[in-house]
DNA sequence: ATTCGAATTTAGATCGTTCTAAATACCGGG
DNA sequence: CCCGGTATTTAGAACGATCTAAATTCGAAT
């Protein structure tokens, strides 16, 4: 069955010295004098001692423990977001629980619920599609510390995001650029910040450019959505010469429902992306589309948290990563 | 700052029963009357009562916590593999750690100690690239419950996985169907369960079928380094019409690599890959590949922890899921 | 030697839960 | 009204760490 631990107090029973002792060279304190020091690290490593930091936590309050909640881990731009997450926290020798809200509010609930009873020293949060905005109030009202990351609802709280209204202007010049003048956009049905961004950026990077606007259309966050929208988009009244589309994954099944529909993309009609997922680069033509720098999202997000743990006083802190763009063979220029 | 945590004894003094019956409501123990239950569950939701976890744990050594390693965050394969993994866990009312071994035996070493620290009640480990063989041995002697998957090391343990031997026949035999003879392998450099697997399996096709070894390629787990060896295998010995890939990654990244070589996959050259990621249907041509659900392997690996978890005593068992053929544009009937 | 302050070490209470063992309440039958 | 038993409830000791406040040790200065 399960092994019993090594406890501080065996430890301090074979170093002769009491347990307070032990536990103050476990936390590294510099109180303890050197001899002790060594002499109870040795017989740490050969007792094979292993702190238990439930117990540690229940006294002082800290787990070294965040809980992260993403709405989705089959889009790598999540996966890639987390991994950037998992990366500072692992450095600073915090560990991640992780759960997937499935983009259902009522499941965000139950997980915050379950974080809660794990005693998270924080949470980052990509709040889920219908959200109520008083969640981060409520959040804040347990005393749990909050990053919101990617999506954003309520006022103000520490927030890490891309900018994806600079992001679609970015990707509007570069069309206009190419020579394209009627830009469709594709977007996503669900309704979340994340979109209200996009199409912002896309009504604005309109007025902005010598563009014209051929119209909007929706399909649900999955390629197959995407490929079956490709009619749709074909059928517009003013036939569009350029696509911008709301994510990688829209514009990659996009293209491939273009082409099934006999429309070469690229050639006949430029497609970009948004998020430079490795994706992009597999396609055929290769996709042009805006990086958001998933990783390092997620690694502002991470230190914003741990900056959040260290000062619970400090004012709201928006971490916004700019966008890049990255030409492909999806945007040619046209003649 | 933290909020001060709502207790058991609160909870006892405002219902005027004692700690320890509250616990037993909380457990949803059948000893307590049913009026002093509902009595005791109202106040509970009253007040906002939320368990704490790490203290139970401390006293019954159950803290509904699993961990899972995994080598890679970036591969899909992974990310679904623990979304299968997270869905039975959550339904299950545990919780997850997550952590990233980053493929380096002593950073999945440094995790395993945290694992412990933080009281899991068992791991599912992928062990990385280079893992000792006895590191199963070791968890087992902390009195750890492990569960290995897709990757596998040391004497048999509990492990969920798939059946590679039989996808790359599977594909083998698809090939010789469509017409090709002459088949390479395009393997991954790093020494793992998967590659020999993998090419255990290219080898005993080879044997069962009508076609002939063109030779064995190897690349770097990435679309790149697929992308790359385009050349390479352009040049073999004996000019290959097929390629069969360790994995989609690999063949998607070979294509695109093809393609800049002037050689058009699907025509000139099929191309199979391995795992059906949702990757393969969005590459030009279409990608045939084996399926192997990743969720469903996350599932089994779940489903094996917690039968473990029930009865540390059973002897392991293994939980293969089979192979499943997705033909695709870029195998096309030779002529 | 004595004293003082700094450097080290420690006893004992404590965190919030569950366990054990025992106490109390309740019920129908005699 | 007492009895035996079942049904419910409970006091108090754990679990393994950290905190507080106080005790001890150690030099150096007197």
């Amino acid at each position: 069955m399960q092994q019993k631990r090594v406890t501080l107090e065996e430890i301090a029973q074979a170093a002769g010295v009491s347990r307070a002792t032990v536990s103050l060279v476990v936390r590294k304190s510099p109180l303890v004098a050197d001899h002790t020091r060594a002499r109870v690290e040795q017989i740490m490593a050969e007792m094979d001692y292993v702190r238990d930091i439930g117990a540690a936590r229940l006294r002082n309050r800290s787990s070294r423990t965040i809980g992260v909640i993403v709405p989705n881990l089959v889009n790598s731009f999540f996966t890639e977001f987390l991994s950037g997450v998992e990366e500072v926290m692992a450095r600073d020798d915090r560990v991640v629980l992780l759960a997937n809200s499935h983009d259902d509010p009522r499941r965000q609930d139950e997980i915050l619920q379950r974080f809660r009873g794990h005693g998270v020293d924080g949470v980052i949060l990509c709040p889920a599609v219908g959200t109520a905005p008083e969640l981060p109030g409520r959040i804040a009202g347990w005393g749990m510390p909050l990053v919101q990351a990617l999506r954003e609802v309520g006022p103000p709280t520490d927030f890490a995001g891309a900018d994806y209204i600079s992001a679609v202007s970015l990707a509007m010049r570069h069309l206009v650029a190419q020579g394209c003048r009627r830009v469709a956009f594709l977007s996503v049905s669900a309704r979340t910040s994340a979109r209200e961004e996009r199409l912002a950026g896309y009504a604005r990077a309109l007025a902005e450019t010598a563009a014209e606007d051929a119209g909007i259309v929706e399909a649900d966050l999955t390629w197959e959505g995407a490929a079956r929208s490709a009619a749709q988009i074909l059928a517009l009244d003013t036939r569009p010469d350029a696509v911008l589309c709301f994510n990688d994954i829209l514009a990659a099944g996009l293209m491939a429902g273009l082409r099934q529909a006999g429309c070469e993309p690229g050639r006949d009609l430029a497609v970009v992306g948004l998020d430079d997922l490795p994706l992009a680069a597999l396609t055929y033509p290769t996709l042009t589309s805006v990086a958001m720098d998933a990783p390092g999202i997620g690694r502002k997000a991470a230190r914003l948290l741990a900056r959040r743990l260290a000062d619970s006083g400090a004012p709201p802190e928006q971490d916004i990563v700019a966008p890049r763009l990255v030409v492909r063979g999806s945007s040619p220029k046209r003649v």
